[in-house]
DNA sequence: CGGTAAAACGAAATCGTTTTCGTTACGAAA
DNA sequence: TTTCGTAACGAAAACGATTTCGTTTTACCG
């Protein structure tokens, strides 16, 4: 019933359990006769190591956490996919936490994944974090921390993120391109950092075209589960407010699509009358209609680089080097589709 | 730098580990003087219990493994945000794999989670899987394991899951119902026992009308990551074998969603010329146009529930009670939207 | 046959915590 | 003063694997 432990596969062929933990790891002072005998007899017997002696022994446990604002999401479930897989691929296994956008749970689960002496820790911040001795505790235990997408800038630390102001400026600028004259946003909360950079880049573009910049028309989504209805409710003031728009950038995919929504309910046509960029590429943008042209935000590609950086982290540690930090910035792409369209 | 240990705590006080270790849980022989103190160091030390050796001392890791095919799709992350909730309520951690519906990966990791000495397994099968001996092999070590949505009967654990063949024959009545004369079915592949029972359903409810199975209208979708693609191939197909069609049912939502999309293209009208009913409730089924009509699958409940079983039987196996086995079925509800409507 | 080197094995410490079972010390009762 | 009880503490074993450093055995050569 209870697992095979080195002991008795010791005591069955009378031998030291030395020699037994020896033989099962090829050392060289074991005959090649007791280490047949102790290799079937291991097989028979389905001796797996217990890792729990060997985590403690060695002090680590081959195990890194996760922490992300919210698992159902597009980009978030790519992200925690490439992170699998290349942890995989380094034989580790990785525990994931949600933090449902809450600093409090945020910081909870922080702890936690100390106590349980993670080998290292990845995360995206809740957009409520402003406060930031959570991630300062990590670091001061040693412990390698790489942040992704929803970092804070002023942690030293690794990062991976995109660059998101230029990513805005471009979808920005291929509004201007197209032709359109009076530009809005649809912004994301004022925390973030993304949604900051996302403004600023919008608004930069806007200069750089000699386009004046409007405060009024800038509107703020809080972008969690009201996404689509945020969008809804933008779409209706916006029309209400300022009906010459012709272009919108709008901060995230969802509450875009809950503005083609409402925008089409109401009779304004998308692209004809307005055209509209998102931001992500979720795929539910390429399966609407009409589909969504957007920026491709590289979840799977981040959650594999975000690993691969942690690892070479761990790695350093381990062979007690002094640990690099690297900010590192993927590359976004916009995908054009049907939302945008040239004026005539 | 290295974490504080019971004996730092105990060499810098002047008294034994024992007595650290026992004020720290609140044991009744130990003075309170010395307990307050034990406390206070402990805190400036930033102490934390390590949980290798905790493990290793009480053989368990207060941790679960849980493998699905895949973690980019709305149900499946659905699943994981209702097992990750419940499970951290128990103080339980999640380990995730992803098997990509393979056999043989699905075969590893499930030997990787044992070797890791979780505390018990979830699981949802990967479609490939025919051979089900490595699920015994967690049985076998005794270690608890609930199976959902994707199960295999013979397997002796409890399970959680829908009753695919009653949500389908739903799902299909629901045509009957509006007035549709011709019904087809595009059905997931051949393994699975979800898609077997939807198709049977949706068999079993043109029977009990009195209208013909034709075998010929039943099209095979793999459901895997060409699903929207597949959809528009089925659609395509369909309207050039059969035209006359006025009703579909369809495996899921994706796959519908392409159907719809490609009857768009061509021309043909949803619902008016065909009303489509899918399968899961998608998010995205609720934005797109038409909203369509499906089967809700609550995947957050059923992650709760799957967890909540898993606990009660690690539990059992704690106090060596007998472990029972329990199948659970959630309900499902027909969502009526505008890819359906009453024929004229 | 004695000696030596190499080959094969084992004892024991270690990782950090927990818990059982003593042991000590001290005050109270006899 | 002796005895007993109790409060407070500590020694030590245990969880299972690993590895260092001996120790024993074998083989071989002179």
């Amino acid at each position: 019933m209870k697992p095979t432990t080195l002991k008795q596969i010791a005591e069955l062929l009378d031998i030291s359990t030395s020699t037994v933990s020896k033989a099962l790891k090829g050392y060289s002072d074991v005959s090649e006769k007791t280490k047949r005998l102790v290799l079937e007899t291991a097989k028979l017997m389905n001796y797996r190591p217990n890792s729990f002696a060997v985590n403690l022994r060695t002090s680590e446990s081959k195990t890194i956490g996760l922490i992300v604002p919210e698992i159902v999401h597009h980009f978030f479930s790519s992200v925690i996919k490439g992170i699998i897989s290349q942890a995989e691929k380094k034989g580790y296994l990785v525990i994931i936490l949600q933090s449902n956008e809450s600093y409090k749970l945020e910081k909870k689960q922080l702890d936690l994944l100390l106590s349980q002496r993670v080998d290292g820790i990845l995360i995206s911040l809740a957009n409520g974090t402003g406060n930031f001795d959570h991630l300062n505790d990590v670091l001061l235990q040693n412990k390698p921390l790489v942040m992704f997408d929803k970092i804070a800038k002023i942690i030293k630390c690794s990062k991976v993120i995109i660059d998101d102001r230029k990513a805005a400026y471009t979808a920005t600028q291929h509004l201007v391109d197209i032709g359109c004259k009076k530009i809005a946003h649809f912004r994301g909360s004022l925390l973030p950092q993304n949604s900051i950079d996302r403004f600023l880049g919008y608004k930069q573009a806007l200069l750089d075209n000699n386009m004046p910049y409007d405060s009024s028309l800038v509107y703020i989504c809080e972008c969690g589960d009201r996404s689509f209805v945020e969008g809804k409710e933008s779409a209706r003031k916006l029309l209400n407010e300022h009906n010459d728009v012709d272009g919108i950038f709008i901060n995230t995919d969802l509450v875009a699509i809950g503005a083609m929504t409402e925008f089409q309910k109401l009779g304004v046509k998308v692209p004809e009358d307005i055209s509209i960029v998102g931001f992500s590429n979720w795929f539910m943008s390429s399966v609407i209609s009409p589909t969504l042209t957007t920026i491709d935000q590289p979840g799977y590609q981040m959650g594999k680089t975000a690993f691969k950086r942690l690892y070479k982290e761990i790695q350093q540690i381990k062979r007690n080097e002094t640990v690099t930090h690297k900010k590192i910035v993927l590359d976004t792409a916009l995908v054009v589709r049907e939302s945008t369209i040239e004026a005539k």
